[in-house]
Parts: structure tokens; sequence; C-alpha cells
DNA sequence: CGACCCGTTGATTCACGTCAACATTGGTGG
DNA sequence: CCACCAATGTTGACGTGAATCAACGGGTCG
């Protein structure tokens, strides 16, 4: 439970046991939510900041009519509103794509977080890079064509779940939907659709029902122009939880009678 | 000159007179840059957090074509790298769109103002409102139209510039070329020229050379479906008594629970 | 005066959206 | 076990918005 958002910020952030500890007390087991809910919708007031235990969600903005833009992906461990009581409101909203479990915080949990010196370089850290990933996703929906966009963002899923033991060196099973991933790179899911299918033909993926491998994976990283430096992994050694996909228990989480 | 960063991060984080001093003192005089010189480049290893003291500049990224997105727009008070030593290079640079004066810190002076609650605070406030602004410009992008693109981001800027004092009620100077929006929103500057014959055309905005003049603001808003909530200008920290957020899921829960 | 940036224009192309099916899959309940 | 249904993936025909290419005028600066 607990040990997911401590593997998340400790990722790159070797943290003293006192602040492991401190987070697992201030944490606790959270609350169980059903697929396809939101965790926080939009102009919701914060005063509780919930984290992702378990689960997958995404930040997302409606439009008036109702096309939708992905803003985010969250995986366990993820803030979706660290320091939201310092705004009034919530300007984007939060989905729940699978079953999440969610702690709620309170203002002063994290004010006490902060305190640590290293748990307050963990929670900068952690933000630093969501942003960094925010302005490169912009760049990607920006100025780059559809196949590009959509090569792009298998680029980022590969090396973000690969850091998370949950991808191989070349493969990886996708979770979303073609109209999710339409959603995260600004395209229609027909367009989206039609980028697969140029990629599967150039030969720069191939891909059985929803699991992607990528024969070269440079090819597609020099094809999709993409350059890892935005995601901020950390410096050599260290271990990393690379390798074998393993079972995927994340997902396996349903909805319990406990609701 | 130190004035100016200390109303940024006061507008509406009111600071402790010793925490203001603080500032002052951390933040020097600053060095005098070039317009249209680099502050910040890509790939640079961050031992040093920079902040406008003066001038305008833009965060952005180039494609390997030479083709750029602008992924943020900085005027004095902001940190270009705030908390940047944390990274190991930056994933964007920055370029002075005027003549820029820019100070200098270092990884312990933003440690020692971290220390300082209300400091922390107004840091972590200016990062979010920054994140919520990229994630509106992702939308932008990622789901609307040339000509509602270019009306949003007249709508920002005019209330980004009205916050400061820079702007008239329904008017304003655009400062920015169209070949800057045009890299701001995502097109080109031929689209984006149209796009500003057609918003005249139909009198959404009226111009003559660089002022822009906005004959009814909330019709533009209307057509650009822009809610300003994403600027956060309200009070941040607001904290009125307010009902606990008991359980969300009766809102939420989706699938009949009917078994 | 020439060089350059900026805004503007017209002609043309094409990438992507739109619309409207249909196929496939997986889950659900009878 | 099958019939059904919703979500997802796929396809074709077609329209269009924005990119592209190429030029031109005005202003400013050295």
């Amino acid at each position: 439970m607990a040990a997911t958002i401590i593997a998340k910020l400790t990722a790159l952030h070797p943290l003293p046991e006192e602040d492991k500890a401190l987070l697992k007390s201030v944490v606790g087991a959270g609350r169980l939510l059903p697929a396809s809910s939101d965790v926080v919708r939009e102009g919701d007031r914060s005063q509780v900041v919930h984290v992702i235990i378990e689960g997958q969600a995404y930040r997302y903005k409606l439009l008036p009519d109702g096309r939708r833009q992905i803003i985010g992906y969250l995986v366990p461990g993820d803030f979706c509103d660290l320091f939201g009581f310092l705004l009034k409101r919530m300007d984007h909203s939060i989905a729940a794509r699978t079953p999440c479990r969610v702690a709620h915080l309170t203002e002063e949990d994290i004010l006490v977080l902060q305190k640590r010196p290293m748990l307050a370089r963990a929670l900068w850290w952690s933000s630093l890079v969501d942003g960094a990933i925010l302005r490169e996703w912009l760049v990607n929906v920006g100025r780059r064509t559809a196949d590009k966009r959509v090569a792009h963002i298998l680029c980022e899923l590969l090396m973000r779940l690969q850091v998370v033991g949950h991808a191989g060196p070349n493969s990886f099973r996708l979770s979303l939907s073609q109209t999710e991933l339409a959603d995260t790179v600004g395209l229609t899911t027909v367009s989206v659709n039609r980028a697969f299918q140029r990629l599967r033909q150039t030969g720069l993926i191939s891909q059985t029902s929803r699991d992607i491998t990528i024969p070269d994976v440079s090819a597609l990283m020099d094809y999709a122009e993409f350059d890892a430096t935005y995601l901020h992994f950390r410096e050599p050694n260290d271990t990393r939880p690379d390798d074998r996909s393993a079972n995927r228990d994340e997902t396996t989480a349903r909805a319990g009678p406990e609701t």
C-alpha cells in the first residue's frame, strides 16, 4: 500500500528511514474509488490533498462541446493536488481509469512533510518532473505530426513503464485506449488509429492486441524526435527494478465489496 | 529592482517584512542580458537558480528542423529554474525577449528561503500557477481552432497584464510578435495573421498597430471558451470553514451497486 | 541605402477532422 | 452456453482548416 508511494518518492531521492515512516503514518489506508469516477473535480474547493496509492488516473479538462484533453497521467505515489490548498479551487479534474485507492492528507500533513528537508526536496523534484513532462506534451501537440505525436507518447510510455518495472527492454502493454491516447495528443481516435497503422506498416512498432513491441527502439525514438532528458531519470548506479513485465497487479485491483 | 520580485511573490501572498528583507538580501542586483539572448539553455547543468528581475522572457524548445514551441512567459519576479539544482540538466531553454536583468541565486539561497514558511508557500503557489497555465495551454493547442487559440491567448494576456497594471479594462498593448504568438499556440505566423483578421472582421477585437482593444470582453471570452479560474487570481489561502468533504462516492459512483 | 524583421496576401496542397458505417472484443445476464 | 450490449478498434468517402510556398510593402536600424 503505502509502500508504493514511498517507492515513487524514493525512486530518485533516497529518503531517511524516519521520513519513510513519517510518510507511511500520514498516508494511511486510503479509500477505494471505482474506475471511471472522478478523484477530484474541476471547481472543487481543495482542503484535502489526494494521493494515488493504487491504480491509474489522469488529469483532464473538458471543453464546452464535450471534447476532452488529457493533461497528465497519475500512477501510485502521485499527488493529485499537492499544495492544492494554496489555491481556491481545482482548475481541472482527475479521473480514475482503473479502480484507485487514494489517500486523503490534510494541509497540516503536507506542512509536516514539508519540514523534512529530504522530503521537501522529493516533493519539489516530483513536481518539477511533472512540469517537464507537461512542457514536452505541449511541444508534442503543438508542433508534431499525428504519427510523431503517437510515436512520441509511445516512447514516453515505454520509458516510464520500464522505470517501474512494468515494461521490457522493447515492449510493453498499452493499457490506454486509442481514445485516451487521442485525447492525450490532441487528435481524434480515427487519426490515432491511422497513425498506428502507419507506424506498424513502416515497422517502427509491431502490435498484438494491446501488446506493443518496438523492434528498434532507437529508430522509433529518432523518428519521434524523442529525447528522454525531460523525464529526468536518475543518474547511473543504484538499483533499477527494470525488465520483466511480471504480473500486472496494478490493474487487477477491482472494486471490492467495501466501497 | 528587487522590489519587482517581491511584488510578484507578494501579489497574492502577503509576506512578513523579514521575509521580504531576506528576499532582497538574497537577490542582489543581478546581471544584464541583451534581448534575444538565452538566459538558460537546454542541456545546461543547473547549479544556479535564475530569477528575472527586469524584462520579459519565454521558455521554449526547439525541434530538430528549427521550429519552435514556446512553453511559458516569464516576467519580473519569475524563477527560471526554481529548484533546478534537483535535476541534472535543463530540459528547455529560456530566452530574453527584451533586455533582462537576472539574478543568480545559489542552492543554499533557495534552501534558506524554503525554510521560511510563508516564503515556501509563496514559492509553491507560484509554481502551481505556472503549472495551471501550462495545462490550459495544452488544452488550447490540443483542442481549439486557430481563431479560438488566438482569442484565448489574448484573453489570458489581457488578464495577466491587468493584474500587474499594464492593461486597461478592455485594452492592452501586445508586445509579442505574431511569430511569437504562433510559436505559443502551435500555429504558423500565416495562420495567426489570418486568425487576427477574422477576429477583427467579426468585431471581437479591434487593433491599431500593436494596441488591442476588446469592445466586448465577455464576448471574446465566451468565444474563446476562456475561464480565468486557471490563473488563480483570487486569494489563495482563504481558510474558511467548510463542510468536511465526506464521501464523494455518492456523486461519482456509477455502476449500480444493486448487488 | 541595403538588410532585416514584421505583417500581409494569394495560390495551392495535404493532413487531419468529420461522418457514418462495420468488425471485434469482452463482459453480463438470461 | 448463448444472446446481448457497450466499448473499442477499423474502414471509406469526403470536406476543410491550417500548412506551405512565395511574394510584397512598410518600418527601423546600422
